[in-house]
DNA sequence: CGGGCCTTTGACTGGTTTCAACTTCTGTGG
DNA sequence: CCACAGAAGTTGAAACCAGTCAAAGGCCCG
């Protein structure tokens, strides 16, 4: 099972198994269920996540008490309220998990012991960050560049397997319009289908 | 002039002054006039930027030929189209001076190469992608949160400064609306005051 | 001094939200 | 395994935020 972190990090940076062996120790397997809050919105946030299975998503409460999503992480992200992370603040998102997920998780004084002792791992993680960062990039231009419907049918055609494992009203959410929309969008589209 | 630089990395990680000048011919100080483009939309992307004085931002073109700003740097920060940078791909964004400025620019083949010889430089811009991907998700939650009045208000009161220094027409694009509508905004605020 | 770009202003338009009512789905306990 | 409660999704009407278009004024730079 942790195969699959071997095998992500390996993609990124030459690495030994006897070294990656070493490693587990600092690692945490975790098994969390539907709706299960790894990360909570206001309290600190000491842990670092990476996906094995099943899927993630961080959002923050409106003003009307509403789940505003920011992002998912499925299978082979990593995922946490990085400044909070970072700084040792108290988190601004809250990171939930969508379907039953398995998680490979590391805490923040671990994450720093980890990068003393195997320096090569922050080659590792300046490449996540840098990926991530640039995902980010993306996000923002497509959230200016594409209108709603646009921004709809381009991640539905992007991820068509995806928005099928998810509830429309998180879709939406993500996309930053209503469920009501959605719905509307959803039914003129299978109209103009026929 | 480079101490800038060296003083922004000491900031981050433990650097002698005695490394940071072997790594000096890596770097290459750069001065960019008013309106110049560093990466242009379209085409490869071959150099990350450090601004040491001025401002740039990335901007990338919208269907009816005007440009939709994504981020500004302003001294201190990195900024070039980290995706292509990084990949080696065609630029998705331009990235221009809003100012006359001072930059230092390194290739990505020097890049490639400073972090093979100085290793230590990688936790470095570890730390550097971390806080960049954490503000772009800022971003994000801001363009979300907040209305169009509010976005505009929150960035005003957080860089009173920069605002006087940058057109309208830009400002606008950058917070996601019409150069008009902002106008509007200002007059309101204009009369409220009274 | 002139030309062009930036900013302002106002009228009109439409994409989206909001609200409320109704239907359908889902999961939990008896 | 069924029943029921609460959540999620649909529909339609009304309101509004913000965009578009067009025209005029202001300002910077050559």
């Amino acid at each position: 099972m942790s195969d699959i972190l071997f095998q992500h990090i390996a993609k990124h940076i030459n690495i030994s198994s006897n070294d990656f062996a070493a490693m587990l120790p600092y690692f945490r397997l975790l098994n969390v269920k539907k709706k299960e809050d790894l990360v909570m919105e206001g309290k600190p946030c000491r842990q670092n996540y990476f996906v094995l299975k099943g899927s993630l998503r961080m959002f923050f409460l409106t003003e009307n008490g509403g789940e505003q999503t920011i992002q998912f992480a499925i299978e082979n992200w990593w995922m946490t309220d990085v400044d909070a992370f970072s700084k040792g603040k108290t988190a601004s998102f809250t990171v939930q998990a969508m379907e039953h997920a398995e998680v490979i998780s590391i805490s923040k004084e671990d994450m720093d012991q980890l990068l003393a002792a195997y320096p090569f791992m922050e080659r590792y993680f300046r490449m996540i960050y840098e990926r991530a960062y640039a995902a980010s990039l993306f996000r923002v231009k497509y959230i200016f560049q594409l209108s709603k419907e646009q921004f709809y049918n381009h991640f539905a055609s992007q991820y068509p397997a995806f928005i099928q494992r998810i509830p429309q009203k998180i879709l939406a959410s993500f996309l930053g319009f209503t469920p009501e929309y959605l719905s509307e969008l959803r039914k003129k589209q299978a109209l103009g289908k026929k």
